[in-house]
DNA sequence: CGGCAAACCTGCGAGC
DNA sequence: TGCTCGCAGGTTTGCC
């Protein structure tokens, strides 16, 4: 999946593409992602014009002018794609087709359903259960040295899982996370409450990479794709993840990989301490 | 409660 | 060529 940038991307891509436009049908493919489309789905959404769209943590929000909001997660393998028109038959993997008064359509496909699609009422969002134990946005002024450093002291997983935990911060994913501990010089190994002298660093690393993987238009993997069907290409940045056995840029060490709670690590020993 | 493995599901590349 | 295995960007659940 996409992580924040991906997701970020995505959204830039679905606001230019869809805002003030009209959905005019709605048609399931089937009655489940990761959980069950809502009773009422295609009723609640037919006839809605497309105020904007938002994202918060790896959520996308498509704000609606009847203050209905449609919330999507991509899983892992989710995509959006806009088309001049409906297409005649429909690929492996399309869930939802949003048809669009102006003749053009919105398909989403996701082969591994991992995705979820909800509504909610715009002022209902903040309390409702997908974001109530969400932490902060990695960019906003909550998430600082400070507030980083006294997170991680409460807790005695490796750093690089803490990272990746969506309450601590939101939006970091396992390919950032790995980068993000590399640019902050930080072993991914190390206790978070042994790590938190480095906070001031690693808040500056997500911030960073997250930025400059956005400004790239995210990182395209296997199927990550923009709405547009054009390519991220943060990927041929990577500096340890993916790259296991060759040779550090800064100092030519092999990159190592190891497995942190079922997930795939890429560090250097030799920068990472 | 914290920490971790497994589960959800499909596709694809590597290796035999 | 064709099969099996392991792994994939996320999140939730359930077990110690």
């Amino acid at each position: 999946m996409p992580e924040l940038p991906e997701v970020e991307t995505v959204r830039t891509g679905l606001e230019a593409a869809l805002k003030g436009a009209t959905i005019r049908k709605v048609t399931l493919k089937r009655k489940d992602l990761r959980v069950p489309f809502p009773k009422n789905f295609a009723q609640t959404l037919s006839g809605r014009t497309i105020k904007t769209i938002g994202r918060r943590a790896k959520y996308l929000l498509v704000y609606l002018d009847s203050d209905d909001v449609l919330i999507a997660h991509l899983g892992m393998t989710g995509r959006f794609s806009v088309e001049p028109k409906p297409p005649k038959s429909f690929t492996a993997h399309d869930h939802v087709i949003f048809e669009l008064q102006d003749g053009r359509a919105v398909i989403f496909n996701d082969a591994r359903r991992f995705g979820l699609m909800q509504l909610t009422k715009k002022e209902a969002l903040a309390r409702h259960s997908l974001f109530a134990h969400l932490g902060p946005e990695p960019f906003d002024k909550a998430f600082s040295p400070e507030y980083l450093q006294a997170a991680l002291a409460k807790r005695k997983t490796p750093v690089k899982v803490a990272l990746m935990d969506q309450e601590l911060v939101v939006g970091v994913g396992n390919i950032y996370a790995s980068e993000a501990l590399f640019l902050a010089q930080v072993d991914p190994r190390k206790p978070a409450h042994k790590a938190t002298k480095r906070a001031k660093p690693m808040v500056e690393a997500i911030q960073r990479v997250l930025k400059d993987a956005i400004a790239s238009g995210g990182s395209s993997l296997r199927d990550f794709l923009h709405v547009t069907g054009y390519t991220g290409d943060f990927q041929h940045r990577f500096q340890v993840y993916g790259r296991r056995d060759k040779s550090c840029f800064v100092c030519g060490q092999p990159v190592r990989t190891i497995r942190q709670a079922g997930r795939s690590t890429f560090f250097c020993a030799g920068c990472q301490k």
